[in-house]
DNA sequence: CTAGGATCCTGTCAGC
DNA sequence: TGCTGACAGGATCCTA
């Protein structure tokens, strides 16, 4: 679940309490969520490539940690910093049923839980993370890539929907299902769209739309729970203050009132504003 | 090569 | 209450 800005949000917040913490030993309670041999050692950086996680130890090997859909990562020490994919077990009883896999440092414990045992930590050599298979094929993040250089990709992909495409990881890189919804609402693009169907103009703008709203939930600490908890702990807020159409269905669009549906697009549940967001052959119809 | 659908897994919720 | 199917903030594999 957790996207891009989630996963910078756990980055940032982790790396306060786990950086230059020794990794004394590490339970797996799933086989299926730990590939590798869990190996010992002292944190040296957290680093992120797209929605991937990276922690290099100082033996030269690092482990590499996909939340996929059901994810989360808590630190357990002095204070307690949990983050990826919302649910009150960030507060409850830890280890607890969904744990997969406890890492004891020196001064604290990190639980990695995993309620559909997508996500996984891998071990792989330091000097083998840009080339391990996942790492190696993700384009740019949509901060280092031009509007000439996204235009291409949709005409690349132009039989498409622009959905899809911009889900793609190895066609750019960060955006997940609440923020390539909330993108193409900015831009006022439907995500039934053909990608070879929009003009520079509308690729440009789809482009500079991801940007500002994951850096906005960047800035306000990622859609889901990313907290300090202690009794009343804070939470990122992005979806509650920030998105303008992801699970608002049946409520009005933020920019002309009308009712905001839901629709099913490349697999994925699908948010739109039908009169912002219209088909090409709806499009171009009285007004702009 | 592309595009679309099934699939991995567990849990929750709406509807009967 | 219990059952059933749909669905879920991701990515891969298989098919045509």
């Amino acid at each position: 679940m957790p996207e891009l800005p989630e996963v910078e949000t756990i980055r940032r917040g982790l790396k306060k309490f786990i950086i230059n913490q020794k990794i004394t030993r590490i339970d797996v309670s799933c086989e299926k969520s730990f590939i590798g041999v869990p190996p010992v050692g002292k944190i040296k950086d957290i680093r992120r490539y797209g929605k991937a996680l990276i922690i290099d130890l100082d033996n030269d090997s690092s482990l590499m940690i996909h939340l996929r859909m059901t994810g989360q990562l808590i630190y357990d020490g002095a204070e307690r910093y949990a983050a990826g994919h919302p649910s009150d077990n960030f507060t409850a009883n830890l280890p607890n049923k969904q744990t997969r896999v406890v890492l004891h440092l020196e001064n604290g414990t990190l639980y990695f839980n995993d309620q559909r045992k997508f996500g996984f930590i891998k071990v792989i050599k330091t000097k083998a993370v840009e080339s391990d298979p996942f790492i190696k094929k993700l384009a740019k993040e949509p901060w280092s890539m031009t509007p000439q250089e996204f235009y291409e990709k949709l005409q690349k992909h132009k039989n498409s929907c622009v959905k899809a495409t911009i889900l793609d990881q190895t066609i750019i890189c960060g955006l997940g299902n609440i923020y390539a919804d909330e993108a193409l609402f900015a831009a006022k693009i439907h995500p039934e769209r053909k990608s070879g169907s929009l003009s520079r103009e509308e690729s440009t703008s789809l482009l500079k739309s991801a940007r500002e709203v994951m850096q906005k939930s960047i800035d306000s600490g990622g859609s889901t729970m990313a907290t300090y908890v202690k009794a009343d702990g804070t939470k990122g807020d992005y979806l509650e203050k920030f998105a303008q159409v992801f699970h608002r269905e049946n409520q009005p669009c933020p920019r002309c009132s009308m009712k905001l549906i839901k629709i099913k697009v490349a697999g994925r549940g699908t948010h739109i504003c039908p009169n912002c967001q219209q088909q090409p052959c709806l499009r171009s119809i009285g007004h702009d």
